[in-house]
RNA sequence: GGCUCGGUAGCUCAGUUGGUAGAGCAGAGGACUGAAAAUCCUUGUGUCACCGGUUCGAUUCCGGUCUGAGCCA
């Protein structure tokens, strides 16, 4: 039975940290002694066929760990978080249900993000509206934003394609104001309000942490990567574009097509995912709350990553 | 040995008709309302190989030295 925490919510447990820092065997080691299953808490492992470039659970960690959340669509669908919400909830209130604890684990920040402040609201999207946006330039979409907002766009990165269009979107959508929408979100409850949420970062150092990211590329393309790309461009993988730039995934498609050379495949993702690293970084630092972390040297124990 | 072309930011290079220099990549920092491993923004002082000469002034012109590549012997 999950025990409540000391305000009588019951606990939710959070693993994270940056890609290649170890955190999958620390998830596993933690949930085989506490008899728990894992909710993966990233957006690519719930792709099917997404599995050597991902770092994915193999199935004998599977068959040690009960995990949630991977494999649920193909390649040419799309995840999204609030998708990923949706399900997150559900997965932990039935296997809460079950009276088994769960642990989340991962290493994508927004869908992180989602276990401790909103990230999007319930606004719906028509079709039209969609397709009416997805018509124009980003300089067309700014304009009308403008005359939509007569009183400033807030933070809206105007250089950023993808969040105007979905500004604009969200705009015509609801009939207002950018500030309107903006104060309605932050009146939104969080997702996971019933629960006490414990987040725990693995940290690594710098000189470890690089050589382990220049070892997972090197295996990755070892173990068939370029394979697991051809398979999944036949699957319709290129139409799905976030996937398809995947860090692994783009540089394999870069190799098959002819624009980069097979010999420098794993040098690439390495290079690639450093910058993710990087990324990571600064979001757990500034979009996540004060948390727990934990240095991998001195881990000894799956005991050790959360306060009981 | 002779000739030709190079030696400029961590890397690959551009450039300065003589007034001490700038791109890409790497690195660093940041943003983040339904693609987030995505998308987007900010950030470039370095004995311009070394030693002399010419000049008010040389990284730029001239000579030499070292050094890399190529060609000819």
């Amino acid at each position: 039975m999950s025990a409540g925490g000391p305000d009588g919510r019951p606990v939710l447990r959070v693993l994270t940290g940056c890609t290649a820092v170890g955190k999958t065997e620390w998830a596993l080691r933690w949930a085989e002694a506490r008899g728990a299953e894992i909710i993966s808490c990233d957006s690519l492992l719930f792709y099917r066929g997404m599995d050597i470039g991902t770092a994915k659970p193999t199935a004998a960690e599977r068959e040690r760990v009960r995990h949630h959340l991977i494999d649920g669509c193909d390649v040419t669908e799309r995840m999204n978080v609030i998708h990923y919400l949706t399900k997150a909830r559900a997965a932990v209130e039935e296997v809460a249900g079950r009276g088994r604890e769960v642990l989340v684990a991962g290493g994508s920040g927004f869908y992180l993000k989602a276990f401790f402040a909103p990230v999007a609201d319930a606004l719906d999207v028509p079709e039209e509206i969609r397709d009416e946006v997805a018509a124009m330039t980003r300089e067309a979409a700014v304009v009308r934003l403008r005359e939509l907002n007569p009183d400033g766009l807030g933070a809206l990165d105007t250089a950023n394609p993808r969040r105007v269009t979905r500004a604009l979107e969200r705009c015509l959508a609801a009939g207002r104001t950018l500030a309107e929408l903006a104060a309605e979100f932050a009146r939104q409850p969080a997702a996971f309000a019933g629960w006490r949420v414990e987040l725990t970062r693995i940290e690594r150092a710098p000189a470890e942490l690089e050589q382990r990211i220049a070892a997972r590329a090197e295996a990755m393309v070892r173990a068939g990567l370029l394979d697991e790309v051809r398979r999944l461009i036949g699957a319709g993988l290129k139409t799905n574009p976030s996937a398809a730039r995947a860090i692994g995934y783009r540089e394999s498609i870069d190799v098959i097509e002819g624009r980069l050379d097979a010999a420098e495949l794993a040098a690439t993702i390495a290079k690639n995912t450093r910058a993710l690293v990087k990324k990571q970084r600064t979001w757990f630092r500034t979009q996540l709350p004060a948390h727990r972390v934990i240095a991998a040297e001195a881990l000894r124990d799956a005991g050790q990553l959360f306060a009981d």
